[in-house]
RNA sequence: GUCCCCAUCGACUAACGGUCAGGUCAUCACCCUUUCAAGGUGGUAAUGCGGGUUCGACUCCCGCUGGGGACACCA
């Protein structure tokens, strides 16, 4: 069969897109990518009263930043649409329906109270909690009776008897399910609405699906799926049970941890590059050594028989690291684009900040130290401030220096005096200076840091003294020359 | 409780049944150096336990332990 491939990413809007469903929507994305195959994006929005359109809004707006296209969806629409659970709300009642007049369904009548009882009895027993079938033989007269009652059905699906169920998986192998683990479950709520399993099949059917690559967390789903799709007459899809994502802690991802809307990445100062290529490797591998992957390697080099079968922990350090990579090689003209942006949100009310030129000077300074875009607000305060704002370290080494006062006056003379005010020229005049006055040129050049940046690190001085420029290394220098001595 | 899945350095992972168990992050040391990063070099560090099968097991089989998931009128 050469079909097409048609996978999906089937989030349900009940809160923002996090790092599991991403790394399920990617592992879709790559894999439609690579086989030619086309990415759909599902909205499971059966629960109602959970589901929300600016949950919807940000799903989309989270894989869009991350540059995961999507074929057909709610907002493109497709050719198998709707692609959102509420709008296919009369096809899964349909089959409903269909499933009761051919008997592999029926009504029940039975109370939440009722069913909670007969639950408890169960756990009492030591029993596994099962519908125990109490509606599967009721004669008219019962079902007059309740109805008479004002009391409304469920609908349950028949569970025939049978071999288990063989789940073909992917990933996982061949996983065998027996029936006795099921019941006769229920496909739609007394309330006429359809429960998530049944929709899921007739999505998947509908929506021509040939492979469901989702969380392992499904894998125990998958047999009613299967049975609802047989009963059907439907060919059900093949099936790939990814391992799960969890927190540092080894828990499930929660908030706290990793689990964070990816919008929330953003804004920290995340690339999408280095989200993807972080997440691609988490139950992923190309080889034994290659680490970083640009989008396209990673389409071009994604297979599932590389995925591997072990939960993998979510590990921000290793993020850190690969974010600081991508904004150290990665394109220059939209990181700097970001930072400038980060910049005038932070210090847009400062002057200096106004000069464009001065601002990409900074920038430049800046940029190769970065882990996050974000950290370029805190790290370039200083260069726009007036007044410096002194870091306590910074104060207390600076009065407890040996000779501060006279290494000010000599570094106050460097500033005045050197031309071109160049990092070099600047350089070599702290060094013949140092020299003259038998000091290291260490002894120098620490003071002078904390005088013109109030901070104990931070970037190359001379470099910083020269976007400071001349009139405001003098300016910090005075300041500092008043500052009480130890 | 029942069923299902999983198990290599602290983390992510590689290893046709035969490797000295490799790489990356983190960590440690050293180098570079005006500080912090970055960069460079080197090091520490793993096959959960117990049985098999085999000339040979990280790899195959069984058990145990541990972790996760499912058993809903949630998705």
């Amino acid at each position: 069969m050469a079909d097409t491939v048609r996978v999906r990413i089937a989030p349900s809007p009940t809160g923002t897109l996090h790092i599991g469903n991403v790394r399920a929507g990617l592992f879709n994305w790559l894999f439609a990518r690579r086989m030619g195959g086309v990415f759909i994006l599902r909205i499971d929005d059966t629960d109602a009263a959970r589901s929300k359109p600016e949950y919807e809004e940000n799903i989309k707006a989270s894989f869009r930043w991350l540059g995961m296209d999507w074929d057909e969806g709610p907002d493109i629409g497709g050719p198998f649409g709707p692609y959102r659970q509420s709008e296919r709300m009369d096809r899964y009642l349909t089959a409903a329906e269909r499933l009761l007049a051919e008997g592999k369904a029926f009504r029940c009548w039975c109370t939440a109270e009722e069913l909670e009882a007969s639950r408890q009895a169960a756990a009492r027993r030591k029993e596994a909690p099962r519908y125990d079938g109490r509606c599967l033989n009721l004669t008219d007269a019962d079902r007059a009776k309740f109805e008479s009652e004002g009391r409304k059905a469920a609908i349950r699906f028949r569970l025939p008897e049978g071999p288990p169920v063989i789940v073909d998986d992917l990933i996982r192998g061949r996983v065998e399910m027996p029936r006795g683990m099921l019941d006769h479950f229920i496909i739609v709520r007394s309330d006429g609405k359809p429960v998530y399993n049944f929709c899921t099949a007739l999505d998947e059917a509908d929506h021509r699906i040939t492979h469901v690559i989702r969380g392992d967390d499904h894998l125990s789903n998958t047999p009613k799926q299967m049975l609802v799709m047989e009963a059907l007459g439907i060919t059900p899809p093949r099936y790939a049970h990814l391992p799960q994502i969890l927190g540092i802690d080894k828990a499930r991802l929660s908030k706290r941890h990793g689990a964070q809307g990816v919008l929330e990445l953003r804004d920290e100062g995340f690339l999408p590059e280095a989200v993807l290529n972080f997440l691609a490797l988490l139950g992923w591998s190309y080889d034994d050594k290659t680490e970083l992957f640009t989008p396209a390697e990673l389409k071009a080099s994604f297979s599932l028989d590389r995925v591997g079968k072990a939960p993998a922990v979510f590990d921000e350090t290793k993020l850190l690291w690969m974010n600081g990579q991508y904004i150290r090689n990665g394109p220059a003209e939209r990181i700097e684009a970001d930072l400038r942006a980060r910049i005038a949100a932070a210090h847009g009310a400062l002057p200096a900040a106004g000069d464009a030129a001065y601002v990409g000077r900074v920038i430049a300074l800046l940029r190769e130290s970065l882990k996050t875009l974000g950290e370029i607000g805190p790290l370039s305060e200083f260069f726009f401030r007036d007044e410096v704002v002194w870091e306590d370290e910074a104060k207390a080494r600076l009065a407890g220096w040996p000779r501060a006062a006279e290494i000010l006056a000599a570094v106050t003379g460097i500033v005045k005096d050197t031309s071109p005010f160049t990092p070099e020229a600047l350089e070599a005049a702290f060094r013949a200076k140092a020299e003259s006055m038998g000091l290291k040129f260490k002894e120098l050049v620490h003071p002078a840091r904390f005088a013109t940046t109030g901070r104990v690190a931070g970037p190359s001085l001379f470099h910083a003294l020269e976007v400071l420029g001349r009139d405001r290394c003098l300016a910090r220098l005075a300041s500092a020359a008043k500052l009480p001595p130890a």
